[in-house]
DNA sequence: GCAAATAATTCAATCGCTGAACAAATACCT
DNA sequence: AGGTATTTGTTCAGCGATTGAATTATTTGC
């Protein structure tokens, strides 16, 4: 069951084109000014007679479009800049989060062209009717991605939890979620988007790694290897491995949250001892700084803790070290044994990166055997607290781009 | 710098035909029985006219023969079953370790066509000599392979320790070995194989990785996705994931002995404190079980610790179990974080699994939290103690049956 | 206003896959 | 024993996609 690599499937005639589609499409994505069809010619290594045939399918199919010539210096014919379109495939990006539900509208070029954030308090309702409620905001987000051109061509839901190939939700402790079969409890609704070939629907898929995707994808890209930690409650962690995200063998892959520190310390309700989520965890530095978390809103806590830790109170400050140091320990073990070169922390360690990364950094430095020949940077993740949302929705135009000749053949 | 998946090149004509020798040959190696023609084109969705020309081409290239018609029932015309060559390419691993150098020789079917074992303490060798011993003995199996009608096309060398991707040796602390430039030392001896366009001369990787190639590719194929633990004085691991051997940003992933287990623990000559190397390595074990290190030889350290174990010596079985839960502590972190389902136990730990596999499924079961829905595999090495120098030539022939058009354009 | 330069398109040639017809070789049936 | 059904493998015209050279298009510099 590994051939290692082997193509997917026969190469036929048409396998050439989608290849090329994919090639010429992936280079006007990555480049940082549009690009004339004679650039990508010498880029891609194709003739420009085969590049202004591919082209011509893009441009076709509004996945790319003619932007006004680029000034440029010199004698000649002037070329004619290939940007992302702005009007054709979009993603939808969904979260379902403890006080908040987003949707928001990427488009290919990444940008967000609608955005709805739903504060509520979602643990006592039930997630029957939190998904009812996505999917009106969703319907509301289709009517105004239809105004402005755009057609969804796929969805992409953030939960916090762990969640199944087939979109079932497992566990969502502090939703108060399991075994919750979203594509069946969607089933009654209308579609969210449109359909097209090679798309999915709907995926479903860990908070933590929607957000690494995110990060990845953001501008300026990202390394293409990273470790991409969200702090809430819990703790969890997206992996990028060489540009992909690694949801390994079932897709619950990014549990850094239940990784022993203290092999002998404090019990965690995974049933473990010592978890990374009793010292670093959003309750545990809560806990530590003296505060009441009862008192607090969720979603307030690390607003508070930076506040706190701004103004110098020891406590605070105390807390956020000693989180640093734990953190830092499971980031060294991961760093060892994966050679990542960077770290970003988002969710709610991003505000409180400023006292987080030191120590880690220290721990990085005493314990990863290949510190002193390759540095780790550790770094707050550039995105806001949407990150998930905007990872979801950007997975979906990502996998347009990696692969156009789909939604190019969506009607044939 | 992320294309994500975008293919790596231009789609030409050719690419065509080199995508289709993969997916057959690939094919032809991945089945367990010789598949005709007829049944490759049904398996790769590819006509029978292609397959028959891509066949042709394979065998032109002596990359496939034709075995005898295997026995079928019902009527037709019978099948000519093909097989990978026993004649053709073959891939050449070597081995520098503490106690011992290996060579040996693998063809396209993976079987072992030649191996030496060259027992000496290299410790007080110096790299050039030690080298320089390995290229004669690379040159009797050359003759030898040659003898067999086999075409050595590449080499690759396992080390144990860090390994840049040009070649150097960044340091290997049990063999004494640091900033050690191996194509370098090399340069001036005979080559020690043709030159294949597409297959690198020779590739110096740790030798925990590829003992984990060696693993992946063994028969009966093993999963796509493990963890391969080689535990020596030092504890290395190589990490498979989807088929393919992760080996981080720079190289250097695997360095699981540095996971720290007891971060206030002994302290460990990495800088750091309570690595896993520090209670479940050789010298700990040994230790542990009131064995004097230095009375043994390095390589009948764990021979000895098994005899006493199987004797049901306290000592023994006691270290035994206290390297094991380290071991499973580190383990149960890694699983956490990349979700695998099998762990491997390799080198050193291999003779001692029956000891060292039940308390690290019992920390996994404790720790891990996704063990109530997908048990862990944890299992010895199928390889011998030649699993790193298997693998290295394993991974020279696996390159040729991934991307085969190298090895056909040769001449040309 | 003309030549040089660069961009993009057109077109015959070529390469490799497809699909159907055909040839080869065996088992089953009468 | 002979004929038919069945399966394997090959041959060949057709076609899609890329190539490379020639051609057209559009600007700068002299």
């Amino acid at each position: 069951m590994s051939p290692t690599h082997a193509p997917a499937g026969a190469a036929r005639q048409g396998s050439l084109r989608e290849l090329n589609l994919a090639l010429v499409l992936g280079r006007i994505a990555a480049a940082d000014r549009p690009p004339s069809r004679a650039d990508l010619a010498t880029a891609t290594g194709l003739t420009r007679a085969t590049v202004s045939a591919v082209v011509e399918d893009l441009l076709a199919g509004q996945l790319v479009s003619e932007a006004d010539p680029a000034p440029r210096a010199g004698a000649g014919r002037p070329a004619r800049g290939l940007v992302l379109a702005d009007q054709g495939p979009a993603g939808l990006g969904l979260e379902v989060n403890v006080d908040y539900l987003t949707v928001c509208v990427v488009d290919l070029a990444g940008q967000v062209r609608h955005r709805t954030v739903h504060r509520a308090d979602l643990r006592p309702v039930a997630p029957a009717d939190a998904l009812a409620r996505l999917v009106h905001l969703a319907g509301e987000a289709r009517a105004d991605a239809a105004r402005q051109g755009l057609t969804l061509a796929g969805a992409a839901l953030a939960v916090p939890g762990l969640v199944d190939d087939a979109g079932l939700v497992r566990l969502a402790p502090n939703l108060g979620w399991r075994d919750v079969a979203v594509p069946e409890l969607l089933s009654g609704h209308p579609p969210l988007t449109d359909q097209v070939p090679g798309v999915p629907a709907l995926v479903v898929d860990n908070e933590a790694n929607l957000a690494a995707l995110g990060e990845l994808h953001s501008r300026p890209p990202g390394p293409a290897s990273f470790l991409h930690i969200s702090g809430e409650v819990g703790i969890g962690a997206g992996i990028v491995l060489d540009g992909a995200l690694f949801r390994g063998v079932r897709g619950w892959s990014g549990e850094i949250g239940h990784l022993p520190v203290h092999p002998e310390g404090r019990p965690c309700r995974c049933g473990g001892q010592g978890c990374l989520e009793q010292y670093a965890g959003q309750e545990a530095i809560v806990a530590g700084a003296g505060l009441v978390r009862a008192e607090l809103p969720a979603d307030t806590a690390t607003a508070r803790l930076a506040e706190l830790a701004e103004a110098g109170d020891p406590a605070a400050l105390r807390a956020l070290h000693d989180a640093g140091t734990a953190l830092g320990v499971a980031v060294a073990g991961v760093v060892n044994l994966l050679d990542l070169d960077t770290v970003v922390l988002g969710g709610g360690y991003a505000p409180l990166a400023p006292w987080l990364c030191p120590p880690v950094l220290a721990e990085i430095a005493a314990r990863v055997l290949t510190a002193a020949w390759s540095p780790v940077t550790v770094r707050p993740s550039t995105l806001g607290p949407e990150a998930a949302a905007v990872g979801a929705a950007g997975s979906v135009v990502r996998r347009i781009v990696a692969r156009p000749a789909g939604w190019l053949n969506r009607s044939a």
